[in-house]
DNA sequence: ATATGCTTGTTATATTATAACATAACTAAA
DNA sequence: TTTAGTTATGTTATAATATAACAAGCATAT
């Protein structure tokens, strides 16, 4: 099982991280010959230092704010759809918002942790989960090409039992 | 494991499954003491006439066409709303599309087979998967509410190896 | 029959996302 | 170092999805 939960429930150095992901994303850049310029990194670390998702407005906000000029939607699109392609963001449909993938470039199945209280999301990958889904589509049939699993619940820092107090 | 498979798949007496549903969803309604009126009749036959999710706006589309009324908005979404609190219809996010649920008042996991080419949807469900992410979200001290699955690939009438022709 | 709560109608608008075309910036070859 | 080709961004408009707010209608239980 891979996760990024106890870096996303507990604190932790936030700018390191996000420099090491960011010299890894100019690395996996480099390698498929893409361009990570000024716009996609900005919106990259936004994602990537927001522990929840954010959505397009969202970001066009802060990248505005940033830039200290107007953003327009577009932008905000583009730079998201290239993140997704080199599987450095994701999309998490339920909430029409965006996250930055803590595992770039492993195969692995994104199970969403989403917290109904605080919004904070954590990633799972887990082998036992995508060789069940395999043999479950082959029983129908089914061809699977990809997935999304999203859970929804509460992340131990809301959950009302927590011991920390 | 619970799957709605076949009845997606091949062809099938619609009309009666469908008179069976509506019925089954009149008791349920019963049940709980809430009214299944004419519009939430309606929408809920549109969706499961079709194993193809539909969008609120079709869905709108095809109900001003039965009614020979204008329909608004809200009025779709009421009775969505309604039918999805029951269990009977499910949203499929990731589509922004409504399907309705083959195994109403079951506890189910929502596994969501949906192909790339013809978009139509089936379902399946199975403890296995929701005991491995029960067991997965209890080692990240999340606690689980709900899950929704969505599995993207080729159903069995549009991947190209297949047999029947 | 009438008060109550549930349901629907209606209008307006919020939120999310994309189309289409113009401009700019980068890159590689002449 | 121009120039052509490609890739990326700017700009405007609009499409597609969803909800807020308030008015009117209907069901049903006393």
């Amino acid at each position: 099982m891979l996760t990024n939960a106890r870096l996303v429930y507990q604190p932790h150095d936030h700018v390191r991280s996000i420099n090491a992901a960011i010299a890894r994303a100019h690395e996996i850049c480099a390698n498929e010959n893409v361009r990570l310029t000024a716009t996609r990194e900005a919106i990259l670390k936004l994602l990537w230092q927001s522990h929840k998702p954010l959505g397009a407005y969202q970001l066009q906000q802060q990248l505005s704010k940033i830039t200290d000029k107007p953003v327009a939607p577009p932008t905000i699109y583009r730079a998201i759809e290239f993140l997704i392609n080199l599987g450095l963001v994701h999309k998490i449909p339920s909430l029409n918002a965006f996250i930055g993938c803590p595992f770039p470039k492993s195969e692995h199945s994104n199970i969403f942790l989403i917290c109904e209280e605080c919004n904070t999301v954590a990633e799972m990958a887990d082998n036992k989960v995508n060789h069940l889904l395999s043999s479950l589509s082959s029983k129908a049939d089914f061809k699977l090409n990809s997935q999304t699993i999203e859970i929804f619940g509460l992340c131990p820092n809301c959950e009302p039992g927590e011991s920390d107090e």
